[in-house]
RNA sequence: GGCGCGUUCGUCUAGUGGUCAAGGACGCCGCCCUCUCAAGGCGGAGAUCACGGGUUCGACCCCCGUACGCGCUACCA
């Protein structure tokens, strides 16, 4: 009977980092027992031995447990179903092959690599439609297989596929999906080092971890008859399935480490917030149905539904990400701000100063309808931080004039005269100056602008000027008249 | 090759037979604001709904075919 409360699974293997691809597929998963009160756990399917990664789980649970996506069971959660990493579960699947061989649902394979090799050549000779294995071990003789065993001659356990009336699954997302069971292969369940194939671990793990729901990635769906016809042998109830589409590269080939970031933990070291990139890959083959964009993890969860779901792949495209950054950044507490500006100082070349809460938050507000990410309050407004060195040369060679360091060693002067360094005080001294000067405001405000910050673009000069005070406004003007003329 | 899945503006998407000569968002362009750069406001370009047949009074929405794309086709997941 299906269980009131869904349970679900991400069920990574552990390559060394998290795909974002991975990251959507977990959070669909979390998002789903969320919405329906259900438990999501996580899973570690390291069965593959070739590519056993030391740290690979940590830093998988880890990168997780950024992004806000706490499993409910797991490796490190615990809970009673474990445990929950496939290499700890070996007798259990054992046992479970067994139980197959037993009722001839399987078989062993005693066929060297070699042999499969030719065989697979060997039908791509003769063009035939399927390349299959031909069960030439299911027709060996009891005695025959006690003389292999004997011998210790290596083995595989394979699924014995037999003709029968189509395989029909009923996807979430896809609908109706049918498969025809002379399509399906004997696959291997164990491998000769005594290790399940993912197919048989996940269908006895999903079973015994009363997996109500499979959602993973599309690139499952071809397999999933396999998984049908075993939970069929084995006679357990079938979980309902989702096949999510798949995130794409910008040529719409499966997204890859070759044209860009792929790992969780490349954006996180660029400065993405994590409600910007869950944001943005929950939107990826998902949609409210409504106009809103800009969402957080609780408000996901609430209306989420796999129905909604899209069955189309999605590109990744980075523009919006970016947007999403943006937003996100904005919408932080001046104490958040404050408090992550603070370690990005740490980080930086500037980490010698202690610049106080004060001041960080000064220049957050000056510059927070201008950066995207978090780094960009040091490398844009550099200038908070550090007096110019350089000067942009557009800038220059449009505002710089052969008068101007005349005037500003009149603002100079005027500035000298600021008590209480607020912007509105520096205003009232410039505007007096180009009074004095008989001059326009624009050619006392951009040099003024390109002498204090280097640059031309930024805030408003007079907040600029109350940031970085008085005297340092002085000195960099006094600087700048040396250098630049 | 076989099997499976998919196809609405550049991108993410809304749309479940008439309200769609297709709506929103990102990006792009223009105007306003303005000391600059942003932000913000306003506006614009941008999709013959892959193509061809049906079904229907009527199709982006249903059916069939074709094309193209993608996935799987391992003792990898």
């Amino acid at each position: 009977m299906i269980n009131e409360f869904p349970r679900v699974r991400f069920a990574p293997s552990p390559t060394g980092y998290l795909h974002v691809g991975g990251l959507r597929t977990a959070l669909y998963n979390y998002l789903f027992a969320k919405k329906n009160k259900g438990i999501f756990i996580l899973r570690i399917e390291d069965t593959d031995r070739n590519r056993f990664v030391e740290g690979a789980v940590d830093n998988l649970i880890d990168t997780l447990n950024w992004a806000g996506l706490m499993a409910d069971e797991g490796p490190k959660s615990g809970g009673e179903y474990g445990p929950y990493i496939q290499s700890k579960r070996l007798d259990i699947y054992q046992k479970y092959a067994n139980e197959l061989l037993g009722k001839g649902h399987a078989y062993r394979c005693f066929c060297t690599s070699e042999r499969l090799g030719n065989l697979r050549e060997e039908q791509k000779k003769l063009k035939l439609p399927q390349a299959k294995y031909d069960k030439h071990c299911l027709n060996l003789s009891k005695d025959e297989i006690n003389k292999y065993l004997e011998n210790k001659i290596p083995f595989t356990i394979r699924l014995n596929v037999k003709p029968g009336n189509k395989i029909i699954i009923d996807d979430i997302i896809r609908g109706r999906v049918e498969f025809d069971p002379s399509t399906v292969d004997d696959q291997v369940l164990i491998k000769s080092d005594g290790y399940p194939t993912y197919h048989l671990a996940n269908v006895v793990d999903d079973h015994l971890m009363k997996i109500t729901h499979v959602i993973r990635g599309e690139e499952w769906l071809s397999s999933t008859p396999k998984h049908v016809l075993l939970y069929n042998y084995f006679e357990w109830e079938i979980p309902a399935f989702a096949h999510l589409p798949l995130l794409l590269n910008s040529d719409g080939s499966k997204l890859s480490k070759r044209q860009g970031d792929v790992a969780v933990e490349d954006y996180r070291t660029k400065g993405y917030l994590k409600e910007a990139l869950i944001n943005f890959v929950a939107l990826l083959g998902w949609s409210a149905g409504d106009n809103q964009e800009l969402y957080y993890l609780n408000e996901l969860a609430e209306k989420f539904s796999l129905e909604r779901v899209q069955k189309s792949g999605s590109i990744f495209n980075i523009d919006k990400l970016n947007w999403l950054n943006f937003e996100h950044l904005r919408k932080k507490t001046d104490a958040e701000l404050v408090s992550m500006l603070k370690d990005e100082v740490s980080k930086s070349e500037y980490d010698a100063v202690d610049y106080s809460d004060e001041y960080l938050l000064k220049v957050i507000h000056a510059m927070i309808e201008r950066v995207n990410f978090l780094s960009e309050f040091i490398t844009k407004s550099f200038y908070f931080f550090i007096a110019p060195t350089e000067f942009e040369e557009t800038s220059r060679l449009k505002n710089w004039k052969p008068e101007t360091p005349n005037h500003l060693q009149r603002l100079c002067d005027n500035f000298e005269n600021v008590l209480n360094n607020t912007k509105e005080e520096f205003e009232v001294s410039l505007a007096k100056t180009s009074e004095e000067l008989g001059i326009g405001k624009g050619k006392l405000i951009h040099p003024l602008r390109l002498a204090v910050s280097g640059v031309s673009g930024g805030p408003g000069i007079y907040e600029i000027l109350e940031i970085i005070g008085k005297e340092e406004t002085v000195n960099r003007i006094k600087s700048a008249i040396e250098k630049l003329s």
